[in-house]
DNA sequence: TCTGGGGTCCTAGGACCC
DNA sequence: TCTGGGGTCCTAGGACCC
């Protein structure tokens, strides 16, 4: 058995938590450049605030004036994160993070001790207690399953947040109101091609054969019909596996006009990849860099382009890293563009044992440079001061708009919320 | 004026091998 | 006239997730 615990509106509800004269009203928060919404308080949702918006198509809407806006503080999220997790961690057998506020939780052996629902209870009221965050629980026998629970959690009040659909029956009644667009793994276009063939509810899904599916889709969607039917296919995956790829993008603050900011801009996420690279204890070989303008502007042309070097031995140092992105750069860069956004791609990886030297290899590998990677890292991890290469400029222009963002409470000391 | 930032998996088709 | 039957690897694109 599992459960699915995700945190209510989460974002909405890290910002509502520190400031409690919010709680109640519309809340949102907005993505990075202060661009679209992606968090909505219960409030925010009933005045009809759309997931995904664009922030200044609401702007001017008679009721933004009431609706209390926030940039997104991943600093902010990412803590209360890891304390959801600490929770669920230590009061269950195992746990998948899934999603930044979402964790499958391995139930075996649980039904020996207590009913799953009083269990689910009690996951709920301890990350309320240690967070004052409110979860939403899932629970039944496979995860597609248990996703589908956690909807119903949310969406009927009088299950007090928590559903175990161990019932067979009570499964089939849930998958007969449940339309196949919101089953985990059926998106807009799969849900599209299901209704032209008549399959409309998630019972109807369940009903088909899984020859046609196999036949009319992929093997995904097959997995999701045998899912949904109690079968298990997909495992608790309770250590990540290794990334195989690493990507920093941003959409800029203003348009990039010239070559320098696009240069610092570019440095600036190569050494942000190369950082995370090394957190994972990974070396890339594959290096790649693109950039567009924005494909919303009608009256301009469109300009995306991307461009990659493979580096002839696998390397986390940051100046390789950015030496091979601004090569790439440099064979995109075309003049005359307003470009909006621009990103760094690593890929192709390699464990620390096995990178190997090229034989025809000139450069020697960087002496130190695990060394002086170390040095950097932990500087900046340190809290007690940031160093950075220097391509990436100290006045950032293009930087991302953030015009609302609340103070970081739980991760830096000059933030600390006063109790009076 | 203004539209996020990450990821994964699968499939089809082309190039190549014997 | 007539042209097999297996494979592998790589890439691009499409679908999905949060």
């Amino acid at each position: 058995m599992f459960a699915l615990v995700d945190v209510n509106s989460f974002y909405t509800s890290c910002e509502t938590l520190f400031r409690p004269d919010l709680q109640g009203k519309p809340v949102v928060v907005v993505s990075n450049n202060d661009g679209c919404i992606i968090s909505r308080s219960a409030e925010a949702k009933s005045l009809g605030i759309k997931m995904g918006e664009p922030f200044f198509k609401i702007k001017n809407n008679t009721y933004s004036s009431r609706v209390h806006i926030f940039s997104s503080n991943y600093a902010l999220y990412a803590d209360l994160s890891e304390r959801v997790m600490q929770t669920l961690t230590a009061i269950s057998p195992s746990i998948e993070v899934y999603s930044i506020d979402e964790a499958f939780v391995n139930l075996s052996g649980v039904i020996n001790c207590m009913p799953l629902s009083d269990f689910g209870h009690e996951m709920k009221n301890k990350v309320f207690k240690n967070t004052g965050l409110t979860v939403g629980v899932g629970i039944a026998q496979t995860k597609t399953l248990a996703k589908l629970a956690n909807h119903a959690a949310k969406k009927w009040r009088g299950t007090g947040g928590v559903v175990d659909l161990s019932n067979i029956e009570r499964q089939h009644r849930l998958l007969a109101l449940t339309s196949v667009e919101d089953v985990w793994g059926v998106g807009r276009r799969i849900s599209k091609k299901l209704n032209s063939m008549g399959i409309n509810t998630a019972l109807d899904l369940v009903e088909s054969s899984l020859w046609v599916i196999r036949k009319h889709f992929n093997v995904v969607l097959e997995r999701t019909v045998r899912e949904l039917r109690g079968e298990q296919c997909l495992e608790l995956e309770e250590f990540a596996p290794a990334k195989q790829q690493i990507i920093c993008s941003r959409s800029f603050g203003n348009r990039i006009t010239q070559y320098s900011d696009m240069h610092q801009a570019i440095c600036a996420y190569a050494e942000r990849a190369s950082e995370k690279l090394r957190s994972e204890r990974q070396f890339c070989r594959f290096v790649s860099v693109f950039l567009r303008t924005s494909p919303h502007a009608d009256n301009e042309v469109y300009y995306a382009n991307q461009a990659s070097m493979k580096l002839l031995t696998p390397s986390n140092d940051t100046r390789d890293i950015i030496n091979s992105a601004t090569n790439s750069l440099k064979r995109i860069w075309v003049d005359g563009h307003r470009y909006m956004k621009a990103g760094v791609m690593l890929a192709d990886f390699f464990s620390n044992g096995v990178a190997q030297l090229n034989l025809f290899d000139d450069s020697s590998p960087r002496k130190n440079s695990a060394a002086l990677m170390e040095a950097i890292d932990q500087l900046n991890n340190s809290g007690k001061g940031k160093v950075w290469f220097a391509g990436q400029g100290i006045e950032k222009t293009w930087a991302m708009k953030r015009e609302m963002l609340s103070p970081a409470y739980t991760t830096r000391y000059a933030d600390l919320p006063v109790a009076r």
